[in-house]
DNA sequence: CTTGCCCTTCCAGCAACTGGAAGCTTATAT
DNA sequence: ATATAAGCTTCCAGTTGCTGGAAGGGCAAG
């Protein structure tokens, strides 16, 4: 199939599977004879693991060593689990640091008036958080 | 003071200073007669402005608007809260999503032995994610 | 006088795409 | 049959927010 169709059946866009391809994340289709890219359905199988591995939010190269694994009929669940278990923790790490900004922030907003005035507690904080604390 | 002096006031890196100053949000300092950036503290306040606006998840964009409402007295505290409020509309978003993502992710992790077998179920939910639902 | 640090500019690269141009091929409509 | 549109190809550039490095000049200490 063509790769509007792959497109279609992966959820990817054209142009990020040519990226995909191009930078080595997922192995070159074979080619129809007007050049066209002619995927196969296991060629879209992976192009789906990829969406769904980047949708939970492994990097690129996460996912290339995801995929590895995939194919990798003698892995061990470990190795996967590994690079599970990271990015979970990065995500911890993320969510938590969001959440104090967010706080911070918050509190901000509450205090500001948000009127025609110029006196501003959102300025202050930023000039100087001390204030605010 | 040069640069090396301002970056130390404000807690921002010589090379992001300049960064920002070539990309237009803050105005060019003063130079010396040697061609040093020359800096007065109101130029390392509008940095520490910056650093904290940035610090506070604000887009470099945001920043410049945050900093022209600072210098602006004349300003409705209105529109800085308008900001505020989207940036923090935003970042409830991404708190959000992130969660949701760690939660399908943590579900994954947790049933995979992660041990020297094969089979993964982390494997096979990034293969087809409704076979994990 | 040389060592070493600070300053200058400019160019390149990171992540992960996305948009657009120029030029094919194929499909559809008349 | 032909005109047009859609889909495919490649390549280059831009996005966001810096960061690293090279090449060269300034300045103080030993």
């Amino acid at each position: 199939m063509n790769i509007g169709e792959a497109s279609k059946l992966s959820g990817l866009p054209p142009k990020t599977i040519r990226y995909y391809e191009d930078t080595g994340l997922i192995a070159p289709p074979a080619r129809a004879e007007n050049g066209y890219r002619n995927y196969t359905d296991t060629d879209v199988h992976k192009l789906r693991f990829v969406r769904h591995s980047r949708g939970l939010g492994f990097s690129v190269d996460e996912c290339s060593q995801l995929l590895s694994l995939y194919e990798d009929k003698d892995r061990q669940s470990g190795d996967v689990k590994a690079i599970a278990q990271k990015h979970l923790t990065e995500i911890d790490e993320k969510i938590k640091e969001l959440q104090e900004l967010r706080s911070t922030l918050h509190h901000l907003v509450n205090t500001c008036h948000g009127d025609g005035r110029p006196d501003c507690p959102i300025l202050e904080g930023l000039a100087d958080p001390a204030s605010v604390q």
